[in-house]
DNA sequence: AAATCGGGGTG
DNA sequence: CACCCAGATTT
């Protein structure tokens, strides 16, 4: 069976282990630190000496960068740290505000754990400096937490993400999981410099050893990598199984008054959470558009609509779907529908079914209330259908 | 073990 | 277009 078909051993072989942890892991490691001595990329999180450990910059990047590419997260970065200085700002802070300063990054689930963590590492006084301590955080799994005990406290944990899980597939030429390359990291790794070793792994995976079409010849780890030995690098790591994303229609309802149009806030978990957006919700399978548009007003904002206009839609590709959003303007008998135009958030009691808040905002203006990517796409798309018109 | 959860860079 | 990125949580 070739490699690239194999399962994903839970654990390396034990004479694999070994080698790890004898001299042909020690050139390993060697060879990569001193790779990543020689002049390792500078970033706004990373200490560069023992005092400037600050284990809330180190948590902070390593939630954010939770699949997301290093240079997504740094603007957001930056306004984080200048708007919550501390972790107790964090923790004192309005979980929308928050959201605010999220949205856009994605999985905004870890919005919410973020500032969860926060309020209780604020509690405690001060944050966990062991992995068992740091993964009773929310939001906290086996890759943060290792990667913030060894960067910010200097420990000999191992980290491995999906940078570290390719690098070291490779060194070693095995098809071994998330689990598997822990115990090959941990086998590895140089006493009192753990840090440094995770991240020179991950540094050595997004510049060098990467994905598609590694530069091989630049590599320090040349000499000893047991796949580029048999000329077999693109067959580590073994591919991973993936499911096709189904197409989705979905319909945001464009309520207008007074040039502005209605946004409730989404739940607190799953899809989106906490986010703003046009009111609406998925279409039935062969539902048309308008019909689904009215249901969809009855349902989510108990409102008979006399007609249904479209006016636009976005198409937007997310990890297990692709959505298309159908914009369709209803137009809404007279008088108060869920909340006039300027008001406050409404009641609880005239909520729309399923949201727990509304606004009424301005599309071409900078809004004022978290919003995806998606509803900001869907919003200038409704601004340029006014300005056709 | 499989699904859920965003958005965007890259070959 | 497919692939995957400093993954965690839920089912």
């Amino acid at each position: 069976m070739s490699p690239a078909s194999r399962p994903r051993a839970p654990v390396p072989p034990a004479d694999l282990l070994a080698a790890a942890r004898g001299p042909e892991g020690a050139a390993l490691s060697g060879a990569l630190l001193g790779w990543y001595d020689a002049g390792h990329r500078a970033l706004p999180w990373r200490p560069e000496r023992p005092e400037e450990r600050d284990p809330y910059r180190t948590w902070l990047s390593e939630i954010m960068l939770q699949q997301t590419r290093v240079e997504a997260v740094k603007p957001y970065f930056t306004r984080f740290l200048q708007r919550f200085p501390t972790v107790q700002a964090l923790a004192r802070a309005p979980l929308d505000e928050v959201l605010g300063l999220w949205a856009g990054l994605g999985y905004y689930s870890r919005a919410r754990n973020l500032h969860a963590a926060a309020q209780q590492v604020a509690a405690l006084g001060a944050f966990p400096d062991t992995v068992s301590g740091l993964r009773r955080l929310p939001g906290v799994g086996p890759y943060v937490a290792g990667a913030v005990a060894s960067i910010a406290f200097g420990r000999d944990e191992p980290a491995v993400d999906g940078n570290v899980e390719r690098v070291l597939s490779r060194a070693w030429a095995v098809a071994a999981g998330r689990a598997g390359v822990e115990a090959l990291a941990r086998a590895m790794l140089p006493a009192g410099r753990a840090g440094d070793f995770n991240q020179a792994l991950m540094d050595l995976g997004s510049a060098v050893c990467t994905p598609r079409s590694p530069r091989c010849g630049a590599c320090p780890l040349r000499s000893g990598c047991r796949a580029l030995a048999t000329d077999a690098v693109a067959a580590f790591p073994p591919p991973r199984a993936r499911r096709a994303a189904p197409l989705r229609q979905a319909v945001g309802l464009v309520v207008a008054r007074g040039g502005r149009v209605l946004l409730a806030r989404r739940p607190d978990q799953g899809l989106f959470g906490g986010l703003y957006e046009l009111p609406g919700g998925f279409l039935h399978p062969g539902e048309p558009v308008e019909e689904g548009a009215t249901r969809l007003a009855r349902e989510r904002l108990g409102l008979e609509v006399g007609a249904a206009r479209r006016v636009g839609q976005v198409e937007h590709t997310l990890t297990h779907m692709q959505l298309t959003l159908h914009l369709v303007e209803v137009a809404a008998p007279a008088g108060p529908v869920v909340a006039e135009p300027g008001a406050p958030p409404l009641a609880p009691e005239v909520r729309p079914d399923g949201y727990t808040a509304s606004a009424w905002v301005f599309p071409e203006q900078p809004v004022e209330v978290a919003l995806s990517t998606l509803t900001s796409k869907a919003l200038a798309r409704i601004q340029r259908a006014r300005d056709a018109s």
